[in-house]
DNA sequence: CTGTTAGCGCTTTCAG
DNA sequence: CTGAAAGCGCTAACAG
C-alpha cells in the first residue's frame, strides 16, 4: 500500500507556516488574502519567507468553504469533439485564467442524462458561475442553479431561462452566405443541417435560410438533414432540375464534413459540379478538393465574451438579460467561385 | 447587486437535513457516504425523505476537506486543440466518470509558464491523482508533485520521473508505416515531424524512422521538421532525384496539415506525385486528394487505459512502474496507391 | 445502530 | 496593525 493519503495529509498549512514565522494563522491569510495591505512590512517579510521555505500552497478548498468563493466556473459542452466547441472552451479558459478563476469543463456527449449528472457535480464543487453549450433538457435543474449563480448560454437558446446569451448573429450570417452565393450565380441551394434537436442557433439558420430564400424568386432552397441517407438525398438534389447552379450550404462543420464525405461518394467533382459554403472555419477547409468556403466564427471572442459576461454577473452587474451576437466572416476559397458546366 | 453569495450560503447543508428528519448530522453523513448499512431502515428512510424534500446536495469542497478525498482528477494538457489530445481527453473524462471521479483539464498552450501555473493550481485543489501529455519542464514541481499523488503520463516521457506511462508503440507504428510503404513501391521518403522540443513520442518516432531506413539499402530517408520553410524543403525533396517513388510520412495529425498544405501549394497532383501516410487519423483525412494513408491511434483506450492506471495506484497499487503501450492500425486510403509516374 | 465531539484548513469578526 | 476564537459543511472516532 502506497501511502498518498499520508503524503496528502502532511501537506504543509497554514499553521505551519505561522508557527514557522512567529505569528498568527490570521496574519499567514491576510498575506495570502487581499488584506496584505494591513501587514506590517516586518511580518509580511516574515511570512513571505516562512512561505518559500515551507513550499506553503493555500488549499483553495478549505479557502471555498470558508469564503464561498471558490474561483471555479463550470462550463458544460454538448460535444467536446466538436471543434467550435473546443475553440470556444479556449477561449473561456484563457479569459477565466486572466481572472483567476479555474474552468471545470463536463462533457455531456449529447446525453441528458450525463447533463444532469453534471450539473448535479458542477453545483456540489461550488461553482460561482455556469456556461452552457448544450440543449439544457433538465430545465428545473437550471433554473434552479441559475438562482444560485449567474449563468451565460453559448450558441444555444434554452426556453425559459432568462440567462445572458453569447453567440454568432445567425440571420446575417446565413444572409451574408446567400448572398456571396447568389452573387456567384448560384440559384439552387440545399442547406445541410445536423437533425433538428431542439438547438436554437440551428432552428435559427434553417428559419432564417427560408427567409432569404424566399426574398429572392430566382432562388430554389430546400433543406435536409445529416444521417445515414444524406448521400442519397444529395444525389437527388444533384440530380433534378433546378433553376440554375446547384450549391450546399452547411449549417455547421459537421454538417461540412459529412456533405463532403457524400459528395465523394457521389463521384462529385469538388466543386465543379456543385458550389459549397459552410459555416464554421476548420483547419482542413482549404485541403479539399478546391478549398471550402466558410464563414468563420469568432469562436475565440465568443469565448471570452461569454466569460467576461459571467465576471460583470460575479461582480454584481444586476442588469436585464443581454445577448451578444458576434458577426461571421466570410472567407472565400474555391468551392464557390461559381464557374460551373 | 445581485445576491448570488447569499444564494450560495444560504443553501440547505447536512444540519438542515438533520434537523428536517430529527436525527444527527452523523447519520445523514452515513447516509450520503458508504455507510448506509450501518442504518436502520426507519431512520434511513425519514433521512432520504428529508434530503429530497430539501434538495439537499452534499458540498463536495467540505466532504473533501475533512477526507482529503476530493474525487478529483487533473489532467494536463500541452494543446487543447490538437485533435489527438481531446480524443485521448475524451476517453479519460470517459472513465473517470464511470468511477465516479471528475476530471480537471488545464491547457497549457505548449506554454511553460502556464505549466507551472496550472501545477499549481491542480495541488491547491487536492486533486488525487494527475494524467500529464505536457512537456513536463518543471521537473521539480512534477516530482513534488508525484510524492504527493500517483501520476501517470501519456505518449510523452519526463526525464527522471518515475511514473507509469501510456502510449503508442512508436517503434512498431513506424515500422508498419515503412513497411507499407515499401511494399507499395515507394523508396524515397521523407519524414515530416513537429519541431524538436524534446517531445519523448516524437524523438522515438524519428529515431524509429532512422533505424527503419538504415535497415533498408535500397530506401532513401530524411527528416524535417514542419515550420514556415516547410514548402520550401519539399519543394527540394520533390525535385532532387532519389532512389525512387517519393513519399511524406507525416509524424503526427498536424504534420499531415500542414505538409497537405505545403503539397497544395507547390501544386502538387495529390497523391500522384507524391504518397503519404500519416499517424493519427484525423475525420477529415478521406476528403483530401484521393484520401490520406492514416496509422490511426487506439486513442479513446490510451485515455481509458491512462485513468484505470491511476485508479490501481490509487487504490494502492505500489508495484513498479509500468508502461503500456498500443498499437497502431493500419487505414489505407489513396495517398499510398503507389501507381507512381 | 445512533449521537456527541472534535477537528480538516482557512477566513473573519472582535478585541486589543 | 495583530491575535484569539468561532465557525464554513462535513467526517470520523468514540461512546453509548
Amino acid at each position: 500500500m502506497n501511502d498518498f493519503s499520508a503524503a496528502q495529509r502532511s501537506r504543509v498549512t497554514m499553521l505551519d507556516v505561522a508557527e514557522h514565522a512567529g505569528v498568527s494563522k490570521a496574519s499567514v491569510s491576510r498575506f495570502i488574502g487581499e488584506d496584505r495591505a494591513l501587514l506590517s512590512d516586518a511580518i509580511a517579510s516574515r511570512i513571505e519567507q516562512a512561505i518559500s521555505e515551507l513550499g506553503y500552497r493555500p488549499n483553495q478548498m478549505a479557502r471555498g468553504l470558508k469564503r464561498g468563493r471558490t474561483r471555479l466556473i463550470g462550463m458544460l459542452v454538448a460535444d467536446i469533439r466538436n471543434p467550435y466547441s473546443i475553440a470556444v472552451m479556449h477561449g473561456v479558459e484563457t479569459a477565466c485564467r486572466q481572472h483567476g478563476y479555474s474552468l471545470v469543463v463536463c462533457n455531456t456527449d449529447r446525453d441528458d442524462e450525463q447533463e444532469r449528472q453534471h450539473l448535479a457535480l458542477l453545483r456540489s464543487y461550488n461553482i460561482e458561475g455556469l456556461i452552457v453549450n448544450t440543449l439544457g433538457h433538465h430545465r428545473d435543474e437550471l433554473r434552479e442553479l441559475r438562482q444560485e449563480m449567474p449563468m451565460v448560454l453559448v450558441d444555444r437558446k434554452v426556453e425559459q431561462l432568462d440567462s445572458d446569451l453569447v453567440g454568432l448573429d445567425n440571420p446575417a450570417a446565413v444572409e451574408m452566405a446567400i448572398a456571396h452565393l447568389e452573387e456567384r450565380g448560384y440559384r439552387d441551394v440545399l442547406m445541410v443541417t445536423e437533425p433538428y434537436d431542439g438547438t436554437s442557433s440551428r432552428i435559427e439558420r434553417v428559419s432564417s435560410f427560408k427567409a432569404q430564400v424566399a426574398q429572392r424568386p430566382a432562388f430554389s432552397g430546400a433543406v435536409v438533414e445529416t444521417g445515414g441517407d444524406l448521400t442519397a438525398r444529395l444525389n437527388t438534389f444533384l440530380q433534378t432540375p433546378g433553376p440554375g447552379p446547384k450549391a450546399l450550404f452547411c449549417a455547421n462543420g459537421i454538417a461540412a464534413l459529412a456533405s463532403t464525405h457524400s459528395l465523394r461518394e457521389l463521384k462529385c467533382n469538388l466543386f465543379e459540379d456543385v458550389g459549397l459554403i459552410a459555416l464554421d472555419d476548420l483547419d482542413w477547409y482549404p485541403l479539399v478538393g478546391s478549398g471550402i468556403t466558410a464563414l468563420a466564427q469568432p469562436t475565440e471572442e465568443i469565448g471570452a465574451s461569454a466569460f467576461e459576461c459571467l465576471l460583470k454577473r460575479l461582480r454584481g452587474d444586476d442588469g436585464p438579460v443581454r445577448t451578444l451576437d458576434f458577426s461571421a466572416r466570410l472567407i472565400v476559397r474555391g468551392s464557390t467561385l461559381g464557374n460551373l458546366r
